[in-house]
RNA sequence: GGAGAGAUGGCAGAGUUCGGUUGAAUGCACCUGACUUGAAAUCAGGCGUGGGCGCAAGCUCACCGGGGGUUCGAAUCCCUCUCUCUCCGCCA
């Protein structure tokens, strides 16, 4: 959410400013209206207010005193319809406001390059050469299928439906040697706190990292046993978990940056992309994920994204696969990112770089919904942090990496050296 | 699942019986100043959050777990939800 005095002051600014940079059309004409109306409906709301906190506490002295308040009573009359008519106006303007506000996407920062979709990404870097095969490559589902049906899609549709899995045997210990591979680099070299959280979550919590009101239906919604429950939502990622854990707080200048890191299965509903990445691993309504989030000072965020953004991408280096580093432009950009660094993996059956991670730095839009804040030594006023976050990576997006990139003529799949080790020392997995 | 107790500012903890000048005593922590070579101790003062109007000084509104209600007036009364604690039962 973009701070409210953007919308007062500095209207013009900031609608041309979402205009040129998102393509995103802010009604002006509409907000400039509400806000005449808010100004005053509020002004006379407080003025009534007070009016009546004045004579409220004139009639407890008058009665304290022992006076007669029946006349002090007669004057307050029609005060309360006045101001419940009152309240009810501004409280409609104000929800119609708050509803327009929320809705508007971060202002990206002046370093994102402008464009109107992924075709105006910039390629940053590159890291690590693609492998030419002397064979014909099989893509993952094909290599998993010959390492002992390790990968089996038919039984994950009978037990939940298209765009779910089962992996089995060295697959699936692969892919947990995944996580724990990324869980172990990013809590013993990079500083991340490991951390477990729940993977249903409240409204409020979805709203603070922005995935309520506007995108409802990315999620899966879960109805509880009682009808008056406190609806609950899968996760679609840590990020907002792991963002929230300060929302309602205020922390000391000292406990900054605040790093963590945490292993959870994603869960997304996948509307409206019917029909894409139907095939494999690459989109699935539920995988895992290993996410970084840091909660930095506002002067700081700049360059923890380059760090953090560091950080995703020693855990390819480590598994020696291939990537780029994409700047993403402003029309491809998440709806609360200032600036975001997208990583993509080599996929040699593809022929291209595919998305397996994305860093970005929220700026203040997150934590100005949760009101996640700090304070400096010796400062009065608490400030807004800034959040960041970044896949460290998709589990699943890796895997697909690892068994298309190492798969070998004979069918077998070689291991990282860094993998290795959670892998029983096995340094290949044999096709069966 | 049953029975009971509770939720107040950074923390602790009054106030809730019998609604009134209480944004809230007190202690701790913290900040500023005095004393001190410095520190401690002591003394004096300050010290919640968000919002509105205003060039400013300042004025003002809301907030005592969330939501709703009664009332001229609610931390205090009523309803409801959530969470925490104690005991019993069940359980990975």
């Amino acid at each position: 959410m973009l701070d409210a005095k953007l919308f007062r002051s500095e209207l013009m600014e900031t609608a041309g400013r979402l205009k040129e940079t998102r393509g995103y059309i802010l009604d002006v004409a509409a907000l400039e209206a509400l806000e005449t109306q808010r100004k005053e409906l509020q002004v006379r709301t407080e003025s009534l207010q007070a009016e009546r906190n004045a004579r409220s506490k004139e009639i407890g002295q008058a009665k304290a005193q022992g006076q007669d308040i029946a006349p002090l009573l007669a004057e307050m009359d029609d005060m309360g319809s006045q101001l419940e008519a009152a309240k009810q106006a501004l409280n409609h303007i104000q929800d119609e406001l708050h509803a327009i506000i929320a809705g508007v996407p971060n202002i990206p920062d002046a370093s994102v390059p402008i464009g109107a979709d992924e075709d105006d990404n910039v390629e940053v870097s590159r890291w690590g050469e693609p492998r030419t095969f002397d064979f014909t490559p099989k893509d993952h589902v094909d290599v998993a299928a010959h390492i002992n049906n390790g990968m089996d899609f038919e039984r994950a549709a009978k037990l939940s439906g298209a765009r779910f899995v089962v992996l089995q045997g060295q697959v699936a210990r692969l892919h947990r040697a995944l996580a724990q591979f990324m869980l172990d680099l990013h809590t013993s070299e990079h500083g991340y706190q490991e951390t477990y959280v729940p993977y249903l979550v409240n409204h409020d919590t979805l709203f603070g990292t922005g995935q309520l009101p506007k995108f409802g239906e990315d999620l899966f919604h879960v109805q509880g046993a009682t009808e008056n429950q406190v609806p609950l939502s899968l996760i679609p990622t840590a990020e907002v978990p792991l963002t929230n854990l300060w929302r309602d707080e205020i922390a000391d200048e000292t406990m900054l940056p605040l790093q963590y890191v945490a292993h959870t299965p994603c869960f997304r509903s996948e509307a409206g992309s019917h029909g894409r990445d139907t095939r494999g691993l690459i989109r699935q309504h539920q995988f895992d994920k290993v996410e970084l989030v840091m909660l930095v000072k506002p002067e700081d965020s700049m360059a923890a994204l380059e760090t953090l953004t560091g950080h995703a991408e020693k855990v390819l280096q480590r598994l020696e696969l291939p990537y780029r580093k994409v700047l993403l432009c402003t029309g491809d950009m998440g709806f609360g990112s200032a600036k975001t660094y997208d990583l993509e993996v080599w996929v040699p059956t593809q022929n291209k770089y595919r998305e397996i991670s994305s860093c970005s730095n929220m700026w203040d839009f997150q934590t100005r919904r949760m009101q996640a804040r700090f304070r400096r030594k010796g400062a009065k006023k608490p400030e807004l942090m800034h959040s960041l976050n970044g896949s460290g990576l998709a589990v699943g997006r890796t895997l697909v990496a690892l068994l298309e990139n190492n798969q070998q003529a004979d069918g077998s799949v070689s291991i990282p050296k860094v993998l290795q080790p959670y892998m029983g020392g096995l340094t290949s997995i044999a096709a069966k």
